[in-house]
DNA sequence: TCTGGGGTCCTAGGACCC
DNA sequence: TCTGGGGTCCTAGGACCC
């Protein structure tokens, strides 16, 4: 392969229906669906149900009567299971590459510039069958100088049956670009699509050659960079390191003038909110929920080895019922930067109390961290002692800890209550086969 | 007829991704 | 009855400062 940079991307197929199938062979050919929190919508579907004209995002209960006549499996998302499932196929992607950068809990990109590797459609395939005998999960493989190119290539890599695909020369390139629809490529949705087509331009192929300029004015230095990539001319930051060490100053020279920032950095803002299992008239279920999320968002915080300042609190009715709405938020920035809950929640209570109305059915409450940065970089404040330094965040490490151990919500600030009749619903969730020694799956002998 | 210019910080909003 | 949740990046425009 002639290109100084080199990526595969692997991807699994739709990997939530693959994790119910792992464990339930039966699910194997039939139509299966995996919804969304709170069992709304259809969030990953087998090709059984794809092929029934269901598409990702539509509504459930829109299909519900498909269900008997085409004896369509239905469950709800089982979080646990997909993560560790997804530990397990990444710890194994590691084997073939000393570079692999996580991209979603589904797919990653395996860096082989510099392999030494004389047939890459081969190693694609191994990749394959090691992932699947040990995990039974079904992954497809695209490799390409660039990582908008290796996304493409995944694409039919998937679509021609044998799951692996390489962009290995200029007229596979070309042909590639050819046969993909502006709509398809990475990086480019809806909005930009349709702007797109609108100007006659229909494929990869055409935008590749439009000139960065009218990229820029459309599509900012996002798409620039995209287009770029597509022309085979890696954008990212590390393909921009890499280009250092090689010797092609064309590539480094046009790389060099973009750069973008695809990396394992801690998180920027937090969210942490979901719509409720039922509409939530009641100010003190809101504001346990708020607790609630405010403590998930926080151990996040927490694991990252950061601290904020700044919270967000927000609320709305539900905008699909025909309905009096509502909907608010208030944002509070706190003396200084800490991780400990309680500094947290007592203005966020107060901001909900701020922004409750008597009278509304409530659909959905949230909280937004943000102005996030590592512990170590918090400025020292003369009037405060430092979140690091003092007992807040020696309480916090303990409540961790223990957590950790015996289970998440052993112990937690009184505020959370316990009934929790705002949780979602989850009507079809599977065992966490993986993770919960009660929910082993049983093999008969 | 004329109204300084440039830097920086903040926020809102628009686009995208899985 | 019933329409997800959690992220990222970029730009424009206003406020403020010197």
């Amino acid at each position: 392969m002639n290109y100084p940079t080199i990526y595969a991307l692997a991807d699994c197929n739709h990997f939530y229906v693959s994790c119910e199938r792992a464990f339930n062979p039966s699910l194997e050919n039939k139509p299966v669906a995996v919804l969304s929190n709170n069992d709304g919508c259809v969030v990953a579907l087998s090709p059984e149900l794809k092929r029934l004209g269901v598409t990702r995002g539509t509504p459930w209960f829109k299909i519900k009567h498909l269900i008997k006549e085409h004896d369509i499996k239905i469950f709800s998302s089982n979080y646990t299971l997909y993560a560790d499932m997804s530990f397990r196929v990444m710890t194994i992607l590691e084997r073939f590459t000393p570079d692999l950068e996580l991209y979603s809990i589904d797919e990653a990109f395996l860096n082989f510039s510099g392999l030494n590797e004389p047939d890459f459609n081969r190693y694609g395939s191994t990749i394959r069958s090691v992932v699947r005998k040990y995990t039974g999960i079904p992954v497809s493989v695209g490799i390409a100088p660039t990582k908008t190119l290796a996304k493409l290539a995944n694409r039919i890599a998937k679509k021609n049956g044998s799951g692996v695909f390489c962009i290995d020369n200029e007229q596979v390139r070309r042909k590639v670009l050819q046969r993909t629809g502006v709509d398809h490529i990475w990086g480019i949705g809806s909005r930009y699509a349709a702007k797109l087509r609108k100007r006659g331009i229909d494929n990869a192929l055409q935008l590749s050659l439009v000139d960065d300029d009218k990229i820029a004015r459309d599509m900012t230095i996002v798409g620039v960079r995209m287009v770029n990539e597509l022309r085979g001319i890696p954008c990212s930051e590390e393909s921009c390191s890499r280009l250092q060490d090689s010797d092609d100053i064309a590539w480094k020279k046009k790389a060099s003038s973009f750069n973008t920032s695809y990396r394992d950095e801690p998180r920027k803002s937090i969210v942490s909110s979901k719509s409720f299992g039922r509409p939530v008239s009641k100010y003190r279920e809101l504001q346990e929920a708020l607790y609630c999320y405010c403590d998930t968002a926080l151990k996040k915080l927490r694991d990252q080895g950061s601290v904020a300042k700044r919270i967000t609190v927000y609320l709305t009715t539900n905008p699909f019922r025909n309905e009096p709405q509502y909907a608010n938020y208030r944002e509070a920035v706190l003396p200084g930067y800490s991780a400990y809950p309680p500094d947290f929640t007592e203005p966020a209570v107060k901001m909900l109390k701020s922004i409750y109305r008597k009278g509304f059915r409530y659909k959905k409450i949230g909280v937004m961290i943000n102005d996030i940065i590592l512990q170590e970089e918090a400025p020292i404040d003369i009037f405060d002692t430092a979140y690091i330094d003092d007992q807040r965040s020696d309480i916090m490490d303990c409540v961790d800890k223990i957590n950790s151990r015996w289970g998440k919500g052993t112990v937690h600030f009184a505020g959370l209550g316990i009934k929790r009749r705002w949780e979602m619903r989850r009507q079809h969730l599977s065992p966490k086969y993986t993770t919960s020694w009660k929910e082993l799956l049983v093999v008969k002998a």
